[in-house]
DNA sequence: AACTTATGTAAGTGTCGCTCACATATGTGA
DNA sequence: TCACATATGTGAGCGACACTTACATAAGTT
């Protein structure tokens, strides 16, 4: 159900019923379609079949909008990462490697919000509902890699081998956003990458000796 | 000198005399000041002290501008990466480090045109001095690769390696430039990191040898 | 000096973010 | 059932902005 549909569903008579979570989605397509800084809250608002100052009843201002998309984004990519290793055996590297894929693939799914949920300039310290989120993702990482090196999640070289490993799959997101890859000519496979990278990372950890 | 000493300077008469530059200057500022979406024209205009339709005789429009100072940004960082290679022997992992050092130094002295160089959603990046001044950087850091390898630079290992260093480096400035790396509460020495990464992608390619 | 071109200004248009006064629906306790 | 507080909508309007148009001034060419 689109946007302009629910709208018309929800919006029996002067009363919206679900206006929030309404021009949150709005919201998101829009920032698909345009990218985050084209998107108008007068157009969320004419997609949701309000007028342009209902919003202000939600939110603050713009930039709360723009939070509350990220925000969503963030948890659906938490979701993601949890969904994606349940199946796969604790501290073996396909779970490292399914966690890499599910945020690739979340960047991938919505380029916009990708860019809106780990591009916000302004105070993420004021947002700390985003960065707990974003804490919590992280943490998901650090589980997996603690259990590949049979080492507590607070150990130094714990948190560096998952801090390389997310820097990579974070950089290769916004290089793929862009197309870099096709533009650079490279001709790299997806899935060999991603297990070049881990044996990369941890070819020489668990036979020997840690770094830190 | 200031874009309003500058201005004044330049702004003898009528005519402004170093326009278009100062206007691209302005607005650099201003992207680092508030970010690239809080920027207007019109401020740039009054910084650049004319008025606010001036900017329309040297730029398209405000995408143009925009576009103007990323490719700025671009060729500098082109510049930091050749300058920083050219004391250190060709064919050392020392290369390689000074090169992501050089990048993520850039980064570092100006996030908002960082985000803009790399962040342009894809109509717009699609610009081709852009995108050859963002091919150049990459060649120079394969030139780089393929000499520690000896390696042609088309070689696709070559290829490979040069990404994934890229994408570690590129996804590094990112999170720093959030300050992710203190939120989750890493701790985590940048030289030391970058040694890691260049050891984890080169370790068992040259016989084990480790950076400086 | 006359003509062309480059580069500036002032004024105006439509959109947008946001606010304000007011309208309408909903829930709650007497 | 009904007054009343609260939540959620509307329309009008303000100032800022991107961008356009018509015009003014400078600079180069012949």
């Amino acid at each position: 159900m689109s946007v302009e549909e629910a709208a018309i569903v929800a919006k029996a008579g002067y009363h919206h019923g679900d206006l929030k979570a309404q021009l949150v989605e709005a919201v998101r397509q829009l920032v698909e379609e345009k990218g985050p800084d084209e998107f108008s809250i007068a157009e969320a608002s004419r997609l949701a079949g309000v007028s342009t100052a209902a919003p202000y009843k939600h939110f603050k201002d713009r930039h709360a909008i723009l939070h509350a998309v990220a925000l969503d984004g963030m948890e659906r990519l938490e979701a993601a990462m949890r969904a994606a290793i349940t199946d796969l055996p604790k501290g073996s590297l396909a779970r490292i490697d399914a966690l890499g894929q599910a945020y690739i693939d979340f960047a991938r799914s919505g380029p916009g919000v990708f860019r809106l949920t780990f591009g916000l300039t302004d105070g993420h310290d004021a947002e700390p509902e985003l960065m707990d989120c974003g804490r919590s993702c992280f943490e998901i990482l650090l589980g997996a890699v603690a259990d590949v090196l049979e080492r507590p999640m607070d150990a130094p070289e714990v948190g560096l081998r998952a801090y390389m490993l997310w820097t990579f799959v974070h950089g290769h997101c916004f290089l793929i956003l862009d197309n870099k890859l096709t533009k650079m000519e490279l001709e790299i496979d997806e899935p060999f990458l991603l297990s070049q990278v881990s044996q990369a990372i941890f070819g020489n950890a668990r036979g020997g000796q840690a770094a830190g």
